[in-house]
RNA sequence: GGGUGUAUAGCUCAGUUGGUUAGAGCGCUGCGUUCACAUCGCAGAGGUCACAAGUUCGAGUCUUGUUACACCCACCA
């Protein structure tokens, strides 16, 4: 006998384990079964399990256990990210706390450190991902850290260098001055605040009494600043291009000059050009050759290039001291309010500056032409298919990615330096220095370049180099590559899914995945997005404690489709802990009933309309399913077995088992025992990819099976199209139905046994009726059917199919409420003839429709005149009480 | 400024190629429950499908416009 209750707490671990020891999650590569491969978007060695993990591992781990249900050998390559910069802050914090700083350390012990925090703390959610039930094949593990990933990068860093692809350039960057390293593009929030625009007079050399006014939002970077530009065809300034200003304070002179970048319209016309700490104006100074005066130092406090007084100050002090003195000089014209957005570092929150440094770029233009085209052209399907020209717009607008990185934790550049700069490019130390003995003719002193790379480098290669890449003989390269899919959340689109385009189609000439199936993020019940402000979060390990794995999963993947936001709360996530509560009733139910299957059971042959329903439901949920799965719906395939479960197969069929159970033909006994085992068992299989755990503990626990459920194979139930048998079980469901509404409507209570008066029905319906006595009596609450010639006295009647259904209450009637019913009843028949007479008279509608919508309603029509005719007679016996 | 979405019941959302009287879950109301399940069942109420115009015999569904909201990208002297 089955425990009153799941209690998933301790089942979950015992079923996990269990799996993992048999090897189930397992690729075998070995195996002539077709491949379906996944690679885990890796997660941060840095990282706890939070719901956009949950939602992302849980999808992925449905489809996996679904394909290897349908006879698929899955790869599920799972691995972590070693995360440069997040990584490095959370070490940096742990040391801070001892009053640590990294510099005190230097460079070697501090990533010795950072790799002892790994190998201590870091990986703390693969242990979580165990919990949630993800089935990758763990034995593969991977980190974008380890030898053979790290030779990985090398050698792409060096094949991408010598193709010209990879370039070092001094260019202006997006600095981040608390972590003093180069950051991309994407990694730079930006935020609206409402600043202060500043209006200065830069006097004119040579003409008293003349200025030009320029105005700024970073007065402070005045120092910096080597010409004014004006637009050449504005009349303000067309006079005074070519001669100079005279920058105050400094009294430095700088040239007027024309460039397209004025724009009369705005400002004053006339533009302060600072080519060092600004994107617009490094492009004006480099049309112009202009001096590039870098005015800040790494820590974004102004440099030895200001007076000194201004030295050492940061940007806001200096700022303020700049506004003083210039309006001491009677130059500052006046302050406006100016909205603006100012970019922050997402991991660090501070200011970035545009900063004048050497870095390594990858030149994308052709790698990104690439990846725009394997899109374009359908070598690659998009799930949800408009997140498309999302990848398509910024991937026609890309531009050169900075891949170095001023930190200490990640891959070093491949790169030494000869004494006079000259630069060596190879995958190893020793191959450098062969190259530097070639070049020079003697052995000479290296250098290594000190950069590390993004972190999206090595995660961009992540597709094959897990796969064993380069190893070219890797037999998991060969059968996995390319991957079948990739399921990620669009919020790193462009950090990881064009990258990966990218690297893998330059390196392997083949995509990388075939499909892309983007999910949305996950949000609180309210809707919200989950920050640490709000302090909204929810915890997925809390609720795995509160409800179990298998509920969390469900009411994420209940909304998991079309790149929708799921949203999650304790009364979600409870709700699927109710249905786990009430698969496990009725699997007890069905042992109660001693449901085991025959031995000569053959589905295809039952007898009983009611199991033949059944059989053919199953069949039809199992084709939505499978259907839904195929093309990512998430969410339907999960309503859809969800609502056979509870509403067909809990609330119909073993409520209708229960008088064939309750009554004294064994032979229909049987049947139904072997038939609820038989879809038991199906339907706990078509169940498991989405709840593993209380699947598998059932597979165990209702049958003598020498498998694991997860081992086992998904039903095919092809054969099993919908019969005439089914359909009489659908035409009671609708009779049951009607009866039930008409005693709810009319207050007779639900306990309450009545007797029903059937008037009108022809034999087939007669027969059916009767074929169904018990099941009616039972589901209805009905005492005794009776076939009448005409209506009943005293009864309250309702119309289904052409049968009048009385209920009589000899006297007890209340003729005012049962008057309103009907008429109620009458009034929506009336609308509905009205509609369907005045669209049958249109004579456009007739000759234009499709027959078969005309047909359609023409029966509707007939039925509905029908039905009115037998209620009218109803109301009008009733007028005669 | 460019892009992508969304707008349907109190809430969260379905609604296939246009076709009968627009659905589900939760919530609400009523009724019920001695035996699979109070972690339950049955029934009911509740919607001018954001607004306007158009196409059509017919529009929640297609077109255009408007409004509101969300997200992404870029710019900002």
């Amino acid at each position: 006998m089955l425990e009153k209750t799941f209690n998933p707490q301790d089942a979950e671990p015992k079923i996990a384990k269990k799996w993992e020891e048999l090897g189930l999650f397992a690729a075998q590569p070995q195996s002539n079964k077709p491949p379906f491969c996944i690679v885990i978007p890796p997660p941060n060695v840095t990282g706890v399990l939070h719901m956009g993990h949950a939602l992302n591992y849980s999808m992925q781990d449905l489809l996996c256990r679904y394909k290897r249900l349908k006879g698929f050998d899955v790869l599920w390559q799972p691995g972590l990210d070693h995360a440069g910069i997040a990584t490095q802050i959370v070490v940096e914090r742990v040391l801070a706390k001892d009053g640590i700083s990294r510099h005190d350390l230097g460079r070697e012990k501090f990533v010795e450190r950072v790799w002892q925090w790994k190998e201590e703390s870091g990986g703390q959610i693969v242990k979580q991902l165990k919990a949630l039930g993800a089935s990758a094949d763990w034995s593969r593990e991977r980190f974008t850290m380890d030898e053979g990933l790290s030779k990985a990068v090398r050698k792409v860093f060096v094949k991408m260098y010598k193709d010209g692809l990879i370039y070092k350039d001094k260019r202006l960057v997006n600095w981040d001055s608390k972590l003093q390293t180069a950051v991309s593009d994407l990694e730079v929030i930006q935020k609206e605040t409402v600043g202060k625009m500043w209006y200065m007079n830069y006097p004119v050399e040579g003409m008293a009494d003349t200025f030009i006014t320029v105005a700024t939002t970073r007065p402070e970077t005045f120092f910096g600043d080597t010409a004014v530009a004006v637009s050449a065809e504005d009349e303000r300034y067309k006079h005074l291009i070519g001669k100079n200003v005279v920058l105050p304070i400094i009294n430095r002179p700088i040239p007027i000059i024309a460039d397209e970048h004025a724009d009369p319209e705005k400002g004053t016309g006339a533009v302060k050009i600072t080519p060092a700490h600004d994107f617009n104006d490094f492009e004006v100074g480099k049309r112009h050759n202009l001096e590039m005066i870098n005015i800040l130092d790494v820590h974004a406090k102004l440099n030895e290039n200001v007076p000194v007084d201004f030295q050492g100050l940061t940007t806001m002090e200096a700022r303020a001291l700049v506004l003083k003195k210039i309006e001491e000089l009677g130059l500052l014209v006046k302050i406006e309010d100016n909205p603006m957005t100012i970019p922050y570092g997402d991991r660090t929150g501070v200011v970035i500056e545009p900063y004048l440094t050497d870095q390594w770029f990858v030149d994308t233009t052709e790698i990104g032409r690439q990846a725009l085209e394997a899109v374009e052209q359908g070598k690659v399907n998009v799930y949800p298919e408009n997140m498309k020209n999302t990848y398509y717009e910024w991937m026609r607008n890309l531009q050169p990615w900075c891949i170095s990185r001023q930190l200490w934790w990640g891959h070093q550049v491949p790169v030494w330096y000869g004494p006079d700069g000259e630069i060596f490019c190879e995958e190893t130390e020793e191959l450098a220095k062969q190259e530097a003995k070639k070049h020079y003719g003697k052995e000479v002193s290296l250098r290594r370049d000190t950069d590390v790379l993004d972190t999206w480098f090595s995660s961009g290669l992540w597709a094959f180099s897990t796969l064993g890449w380069p190893d070219a003989e890797s037999i998991y390269l060969k059968k996995y590559y390319p991957t079948s899919v990739l399921v990620t959340a669009f919020d790193i689109i462009f950090f990881w899914v064009a990258r990966m385009m990218m690297m893998s189609l330059y390196n392997m000439k083949e995509i990388p995945f075939k499909d892309i199936c983007f999910h949305g993020l996950v949000r609180d019940e309210k809707g919200q997005k989950m920050s640490k402000s709000k302090n909204n979060g929810i915890d997925p390990l809390e609720m795995i404690r509160k409800y179990g794995a298998d509920a969390l999963r469900m009411s994420l993947l209940v909304q998991a489709g079309s790149g929708r936001d799921v949203l999650i709360g304790d009364s979600r996530v409870e709700a699927y802990r109710n249905f786990t509560t009430k698969i496990w009733n009725a699997a007890r139910f069905a042992e109660m009933n001693g449901a085991t299957v025959a031995k000569d059971f053959d589905p295809a042959k039952v007898k009983l309309p009611l199991n033949a329903w059944v059989i053919t439901k199953l069949s039809e949920a199992e084709k939505t399913i499978s259907k839904a799965i195929d093309t990512y719906s998430i969410n339907e395939a999960s309503q859809s077995i969800y609502h056979f479960i509870w509403g067909t197969f809990c609330d119909w069929y073993l409520e209708m088992s229960k008088p064939i159970f309750y009554g004294d033909n064994e032979a229909a006994k049987i049947e139904t025992r072997s038939t609820m085992a038989y879809i038991f068992e199906k339907m706990i299989t078509l169940l498991h990819p989405f709840m593993p755990f209380i699947t598998e503990e059932l597979w165990a626990d209702t049958g003598k099976r020498d498998n694991m459920l997860m081992a086992s194979i998904w039903p095919d139930l092809a054969a099993f199209e919908d019969n005439e048998a089914s359909s009489k079980i659908d035409w009671a469901i609708e009779l049951i139905g009607s009866v039930r509404s008409l005693r709810a409507e009319m207050g007779i209570s639900a306990s309450a046994k009545i007797s029903l008066k059937i008037q009108d029905a022809d034999e087939k319906q007669k027969q059916l009726i009767q074929s169904l006595t018990d099941v009616i009596h039972f589901m209805a609450k009905i005492e005794s059917i009776e076939f009448v010639n005409e209506h009943v006295k005293g009864s309250v009647s309702t119309v289904y199919d052409g049968i009048i259904i009385m209920i009589p209450l000899d006297g007890l009637i209340d003729v005012a409420k049962e008057k309103e019913r009907l008429n109620k009843e009458m009034d929506n028949l009336k609308g509905f003839i009205e509609r369907s007479k005045a669209q049958l008279a249109n004579e456009a509608f007739v000759s234009k429709a499709p027959e078969k919508v005309i047909n359609e309603r023409k029966k509707a029509l007939t039925e509905a005149g029908e039905n009115l005719t037998k209620l009218q007679e109803a109301y009008k016996r009733l007028a005669d009480l």
